[in-house]
RNA sequence: GGGGCUUUAGCCAAGUGGUAAGGCGUGGGUCUGCAACACCCUGAUCACCGGUUCAAAUCCGGUAGGCCCCUCCA
C-alpha cells in the first residue's frame, strides 16, 4: 500500500510498526456546534483509509477524540473557549452541549457510512493521562511554567517544523485578525499544555492539577489519548490540512518530548472541501451538514459518492450541481447492478482479476475515482457472468459503502400493481391513453415505475 | 512577508515521459401511443510562455488564475 506521508512530503510504500497491525489515530470533532459537510469529507478520507487497511488484511485499532473542552480562539488567553460561547448561547451546561452535538455528529457520521473507530474517546475523561504527561514534560525541562500557565518550550527541540517547510523567522504573529501574542511565553511558537488563569469568567469545566485549578490546552488531549489507548508507537495520524501547523507540529513535539522516542511514522492529511466562496469553516457561519442534505431530498451517500470521485488530497469544490449529478449518478449505478440477473456460480479468476484491479487502484494512495472506475468495468465485462458481477460489486462496497446492492423492497401489494398493470394494457389496447397514464402515474406516486418492453410490462420499485 | 497545494471537455475527474480512462450532462438514434427505463453513437491542440528529450498533460524555469497554512477550524 502506498500512501502520501506529509512527514516526508512523498508518497511511500506503508509499512506497519508491527507486521499486520495498524495503530491509527483520527482527529476527532469539536462538539460545540455542528459538524458541516466539510467536516464530513475528512471522516470519510478516514473512513476510506481504515476500510482499504482492513481489505487488504490488516488489522486495524482506530482511535478518535471528542473535543469537548479547550478549544480557544488563540493559545494565548485571551480569547474564549468554544464551548463556553455555545453555552451561553444555547444556556445548557458544557456537557449538555458537547452530549448534543456530539449525537448529531455520529448520526451524520453514519449517515454517510462511516464505521465507528475502535475507540471513541473525550478528552474531558482523560485528565489524568494529560496530568502525568506534562509534568514529565516538566522534569524533563520541555516545559516551563509561566503566568500560572504550564507552556511547552520549543526551543529545546531540534527540529520542531519537521512538518512543515516553516522558518521561525518567518512566521507572522498575528497574522490572522484578533491573534494577539502571549507575553508569558518564552519563545514565539511555545504553547500552552496546561491553563490556570483565564481572562474568561465562568468556565465551567475545570479540574485540580500540581498547578492550580484548570484545563488542558488544546494539543495535549489528541498526544494523551492517542498514547493512552494505542500505546507509545502510532503508524498513522490524520486529521484535516490545517491541522498541520500548530496542532499536529505540537502533538509531535510534546509527544515525542514524552516518550523519548520517535513516536508517529505516517502523517495523512485530507485537503478541504470549498464552497463558492472558499472554505467552509465552523466558526464563521453558515453551517450545511448532512442531515440538512437529506432533509432536501438527498441520500447522504451521494455525498459519500461525490466524494470519492475526486481524491482526498485535492481541494473538492462543493455545489448543488456536483451534488445532484453524484446523485444522478449513484441511483443509476444502483439501478444497473439491482438489474443484475444472478446466475452461474463465481467465476475465480475473474473475480481476482478484477479485486486485483480495485486493490491496485486504493493501494496508490487511495485513489478511489479510479476504483470506482473499475467498479464501471466490472459491470461492462460481457464475459462475466451474473454471479461474479455481484460477488464483485458486493466485495468493493466492503471499502466504498454506497450501498451498491439494494435489498429489492418486499411487496406486500404485488397484486395489486399486476391488476394494475393489467388494467393500463386493457386502456391501451382500447386507445384509452389518458387513463393509462392516469395509472401509471398513480403507480409513480406509490414509487412503482412501470417499464414498457416489447414483451409487455414489467416494473421496478423506485426510492 | 514566508511555506505549501492546485489549473485536463458544459460538469465531476483519471493520468507521474510514448501520444488523452471512467462517470454525469448535452445532442442524435433504437424502443414507445407519448414518456420513463435501458441500450448504441456523440466530445479535449491537457491555463499560458519558454526549456530538456527522438518523444512532455507528465520533467525543469517563468507568467497568470484559484485555494490553504503562518497560534479557532477537518
Amino acid at each position: 500500500m502506498k500512501l502520501y506521508n506529509t512527514l516526508t512530503r512523498k508518497i511511500e510504500e506503508f509499512v506497519p510498526n508491527e507486521e499486520g497491525k495498524v495503530k491509527l489515530y483520527t482527529c476527532g470533532p469539536t462538539v460545540y456546534h455542528y459538524a458541516h459537510i466539510g467536516n464530513i469529507r475528512n471522516y470519510i478520507g478516514h473512513d476510506i483509509l481504515d476500510k482499504t487497511l482492513r481489505y487488504l488484511g490488516y488489522e486495524v485499532t482506530r482511535a478518535m477524540n471528542i473535543t469537548d473542552v479547550g478549544h480557544l480562539t488563540s493559545d494565548s488567553d485571551s480569547g474564549e473557549d468554544k464551548m463556553e460561547v455555545a453555552r451561553k448561547r444555547e444556556h445548557k451546561s458544557a456537557m449538555e452541549i458537547a452530549k448534543f452535538y456530539t449525537d448529531a455528529f455520529f448520526d451524520d457520521f453514519k449517515l454517510v457510512n462511516c464505521k465507528m473507530p475502535e475507540i471513541v474517546s473525550p478528552a474531558t475523561e482523560n485528565i489524568d493521562e494529560y496530568i502525568k504527561i506534562i509534568k514529565t514534560l516538566l522534569e524533563k525541562e520541555y516545559a516551563y511554567l509561566s503566568g500560572g500557565n504550564v507552556y511547552f518550550d520549543t526551543s529545546k527541540l531540534d527540529d520542531y517544523y519537521v512538518l512543515t517547510n516553516h522558518q521561525e523567522d518567518s512566521l507572522v504573529v498575528g497574522a490572522r485578525e484578533g491573534v494577539e501574542e502571549d507575553s508569558n511565553k518564552r519563545n514565539q511558537a511555545d504553547f500552552v499544555l496546561w491553563f490556570t488563569t483565564s481572562k474568561f469568567e465562568n468556565h465551567e469545566l475545570l479540574w485540580d492539577s500540581p498547578w492550580g485549578r484548570g484545563y488542558p490546552g488544546w494539543h495535549i488531549e489528541c498526544s494523551g489519548i492517542s498514547i493512552k489507548y494505542l500505546g507509545e508507537y502510532l503508524d498513522i495520524h490524520g486529521g484535516g490540512v490545517d491541522n498541520i501547523f500548530p496542532h499536529h507540529t505540537n502533538e509531535i513535539a510534546q509527544s515525542e518530548a514524552y516518550l523519548g522516542h520517535k513516536w508517529c511514522n505516517y502523517w495523512f492529511h485530507n485537503e478541504h472541501l470549498l464552497d463558492e466562496t472558499g472554505k467552509m469553516s465552523k466558526s464563521t457561519g453558515a453551517i450545511l451538514t448532512v442531515t440538512l442534505l437529506k432533509e432536501k431530498g438527498y441520500d447522504p451517500l451521494a455525498f459519500r459518492f461525490m466524494c470519492l470521485n475526486s481524491h482526498y488530497r485535492k481541494q473538492l469544490v462543493f455545489s448543488y450541481d456536483a451534488l445532484d449529478q453524484a446523485y444522478a449518478t449513484l441511483k443509476k449505478l444502483r439501478n444497473r447492478i439491482s438489474s443484475i440477473v444472478v446466475e452461474g456460480d463465481v467465476e475465480n479468476d475473474k473475480f481476482d482479476f478484477y479485486k486485483n484491479k480495485f486493490v491496485n487502484e486504493l493501494s496508490n494512495d487511495l485513489n478511489t475515482a479510479n476504483a470506482i472506475s473499475v467498479l464501471y468495468e466490472v459491470l461492462k465485462d460481457d464475459t462475466l457472468n451474473g454471479a461474479t458481477k455481484v460477488a464483485l460489486v458486493s466485495d468493493f462496497d466492503k471499502v466504498l459503502s454506497l450501498d451498491l446492492i439494494q435489498e429489492k423492497k418486499s411487496l406486500s401489494n404485488e397484486q395489486y400493481i399486476l391488476e394494475q398493470i393489467a388494467k393500463r394494457a386493457d386502456a391501451k389496447k382500447n386507445k384509452n391513453f389518458s387513463l393509462a397514464d392516469e395509472i401509471r402515474d398513480e403507480l409513480m406516486k406509490q414509487g412503482i415505475r412501470l417499464i414498457d418492453g416489447r414483451d409487455g410490462t414489467t416494473y421496478e420499485v423506485i426510492d
